[in-house]
DNA sequence: AAGTGGTCTAGACCACTAT
DNA sequence: TAGTGGTCTAGACCACTTT
């Protein structure tokens, strides 16, 4: 034990301690499976309270390197597929950044809700809906196709916020809207259909990602469902585990 | 504020104190982009202490619902698109419980490395590797294709340890293994070809996710690259994101 | 200057696990 | 029974934001 922690240090006390286990880690001091030394002697040794290694061996758990199990110990984890997150990261500028991306409007339009539609939405099915197709640009270039259904309800204010805003775009973009009480998606496989193709310009059949959603409102009622179509290389879903440098 | 901490409960009081206030947001007592009480408030309303706030709103800080702004308040997040995280547990049976799982082996050969398998192995084109294609069945039915490349270096132990446990099982399975440090992992969409449409009893040419995986060992070599093919049925990419009941 | 979250202490008691 | 992690207290000082 080398390394000390240096209050001085911009860099607070618990992250230096996490760096140095995760250094030890790395280092092989302490194998996968095997076990680090309890929280108690780690802040006699470093000169910490036990909170203070607590909140230091949280962020390793947080990070997935380590496990804690009660009465036990605090042990090293094998890298596994299990604890893979992805995100959506990488379309995350054209929700955030309106500035450079476009919106393209191809059909908005009322409808009657199929059978799908009315499952999702809890309608009958026949019932009224707003049908929007667009596309939307990134630097005025395709970069996914968007269609969506709508609950074609004018009692309730959020039918033409969603309208008047374009698409779902505040409610994506986390800021202002504040209607949506909760969300579920769904990613999908896909392939470009021939106007996807056209649009994204894919060709026709290739692999695509199908980005579902299904919006609630705060009185927990469904008000729209919808999906995107993305290429893959717009669509980028990667993650890493284990132990990777500096992060 | 009828809501009181009951400390002879089996719930600790950061769980209690987290589930009602997510119950307040819920109710839009703190609607979105709002500020809640700040933790010495909470802490005096509710008679905790001030770690024991924190903890709490941790908790709703983990699950997306609220964002901490340093000298400046805790304010609930409208839902966006930004913060959702997709997991693989709709496949971590098949990794995780080898009872239920049986595998295939379709080839198991030595040849040479492409152009593809060289960078990622970081090996010279047409160096010797290991070629695997391996069908992966659950409760006896076809769930998903393997197809990997193994670094054919027989100084390292790994490599026979790898070829003995059969495929990535103890790797993935996280358990004794231990001997992956690292590994990056990336979601695609495919289609299926002729063989996979075959093993896998899918349509040619329909959608398909393509899961690659790339893993190094402890002393940052990567030895093994490949990828699965699933059925959009097998591997489920769903998130909900919000205020669900009860999560 | 006042209020907020971020970090930290030096203890305490409890629940759980292993021996 | 001893050792571990899980929870909790009642403060403290700091960095940051707002007024």
């Amino acid at each position: 034990m080398s390394e000390r922690i240096d209050k001085d240090r911009f860099e607070p006390a618990y992250a230096q301690l996490a760096a140095i286990l995760r250094r030890q880690i790395a280092g092989g001091i302490y194998p996968p499976g095997g076990k680090i030394p309890s929280e108690s002697s780690i802040g006699k040794e470093y000169g910490l309270s036990v909170m203070t290694v607590r909140q230091a061996i949280g962020v390793l758990t947080q990070q997935g390197l380590v496990e804690r199990v009660q009465g036990c110990g605090t042990f090293v984890k094998s890298v596994s597929l299990t604890g893979s997150r992805f995100g959506l990261e990488s379309i995350e500028d054209i929700f955030q950044d309106p500035g450079r991306t476009r919106v393209k409007v191809l059909r908005m339009s009322p409808g009657r809700a199929d059978a799908k539609t009315a499952e999702k939405l809890e309608l009958a099915e026949g019932a009224r809906v707003i049908l929007i197709r667009r596309l939307l640009l990134r630097e005025n270039l395709p970069a996914m196709c968007h269609e969506g259904r709508i609950r074609c309800d004018f009692t309730r204010p959020l039918v033409e916020a969603e309208l008047e805003v374009g698409p779902l775009s505040d409610l994506f973009r986390g800021n202002g809207g504040g209607v949506a009480k909760k969300c579920a998606l769904t990613i999908l496989p896909t392939v470009f259909d021939s106007e996807q193709a056209r649009l994204l310009n894919q060709p026709e059949g290739g692999p695509a990602f199908r980005l579902e959603y299904l919006v609630y409102d705060f009185d927990d009622i469904p008000f729209g469902w919808g999906w995107f179509t993305a290429a893959p290389e717009t669509l980028v879903l990667k993650t890493k585990l284990g132990l990777w440098d500096e992060s």
